[in-house]
RNA sequence: UGGGCUGUAGCCAAGCGGUAAGGCACCAGACUUUGACUCUGGCAUUCCGAUGGUCCGAAUCCAUCCAGCCCAA
């Protein structure tokens, strides 16, 4: 494994990937994804990860480290891999996670392919995450990074053993700071690059706006009403909102309020306490197992219902129909259809999939 | 037009003579490869419905007026 195509979003992360395995003595090159294109999205600037500037930092980057750079166009894949199944996530009044998707669907098969067209044996990327084969049990492993503060395993849960066979996570060990001071040091030009990103197809962080005006997701405003029914006045539209949010509604009241539910039948959002989020039981369907085969009986795992939140403890009950239905040793804030959740042993991810449904019968509607 | 109550920032609301709590909302940051949550900071530089008065000193006491609500007629 010598030949490797390095994923560079243009971003410090995985430029110093390309760096490390620079510095190993791969055969390397760098390879960007065209995702949309300005077009698709209206404006593009410099927040996003994969805007024109973006694409000409990465080529900076190789040119520093005189490899070669490729990108590559995967608009059309992107725009119905990600773009659209967001949208309909929003229809159905889930609230989808299209980096996730990305990663499914475009990400590491995009460049997988394009690596194999290209006589490369292997590609990586700037994920803070670990990978190894397992010898014993002949499966490769993924685990958390080791900084904790960094650790991206959860938007990876949906990655395949081919495809773990043939990626390299180079900052795996390292932490964030580490990763800095590397790029620093060697005078990349991302070495201060911005760490935080919205979606990054809707630049402007609007992607309410986003839905409505560039996807034609309508979404009629309605009424914000309490667990009663008593209306507390009005909402601008479904897809403005979700599990648990409490910014941004306008209704001023003597505690804090929380959407606790969407009514998507009556096009009502029902705002309350935040006891009113707690569940112990969801569903997960679309799932993926990474590390381990398929559970055919209740396992323990520890289970991350959403990013930057530390795994629970829980049992996993596989279903008849093929899904898991996850239950939390202690009741758990906004579980939200459509986002991940992810299944860990202490550092290893078992799998994942997507949330379905949290209101299971027995409990608070 | 008999009686009672209320009137403090966008909303709710403390204060009961000593120089304007708090919550919500909102705004700005932090955090963050999703949406959120969370955290930090800012939010009546002036007078607390209006006008007079008492007092060293009032949002707090008194008077009148205005507005709204309630109970009687």
């Amino acid at each position: 494994m010598n030949k490797v195509m390095v994923a560079m979003s243009g971003g410090v992360d995985s430029s110093v990937s390309a760096l490390l395995l620079k510095q190993q003595g791969f055969d390397l090159c760098g390879a960007t994804l065209s995702l949309y294109s300005n077009n698709d999205i209206g404006l593009c600037d410099t927040k996003t990860c994969c805007s024109l500037d973006d694409v000409e930092d990465a080529r900076r980057v190789c040119a520093r480290l005189g490899i070669d750079h490729f990108v590559f166009n995967l608009k059309e894949q992107f725009k119905q891999g990600v773009i659209e199944p967001f949208a309909e996530g929003y229809r159905r009044g889930e609230t989808p996670n299209p980096c996730v998707e990305c990663n499914r669907s475009i990400k590491f098969s995009g460049v997988l392919a394009r690596a194999r067209q290209l006589d490369y044996d292997a590609i990586a990327t700037g994920h803070y995450v670990q990978s190894k084969y397992d010898v014993a049990v002949g499966r490769w492993l993924l685990k958390k990074g080791r900084d904790p503060a960094k650790d991206q395993s959860y938007v990876l849960y949906m990655l395949t053993q081919p495809m773990l066979a043939r990626t390299l996570f180079p900052l795996g060990g390292l932490t964030k700071r580490e990763v800095r001071e590397m790029a620093e040091e060697h005078g990349l030009v991302t070495a201060r690059k911005s760490e935080s990103q919205d979606i990054c197809f809707v630049p402007d962080g609007d992607y309410a706006g986003f839905l409505a005006k560039t996807l034609g997701v309508v979404s009629e405003p309605g009424c914000f009403v309490s667990p009663q029914g008593e209306v507390l006045g009005r909402h601008e539209g479904m897809i403005h909102y979700t599990l648990g949010q409490r910014r941004g509604l306008g209704i001023s009241a003597d505690r804090r309020l929380f959407v606790v539910k969407k009514n998507m039948e009556s096009n009502t959002v029902v705002l309350g306490d935040e006891v009113l989020l707690m569940r112990r039981r969801m569903t997960i369907d679309r799932l993926n197992w990474v590390s381990v085969a398929a559970p055919q009986s209740s396992i323990r795992a520890e289970v991350k219902s959403r990013y930057r939140q530390s795994a629970q403890p829980a049992w996993l009950h596989p279903q008849e129909d093929g899904s898991i239905l996850v239950e939390f040793d202690a009741p758990q804030r906004a579980l939200t259809p459509g986002q991940a959740a992810v299944f860990y042993a202490q550092d290893v991810v078992l799998g994942g999939g997507t949330i379905r449904d949290c209101t299971l019968e027995g409990e608070r509607p």
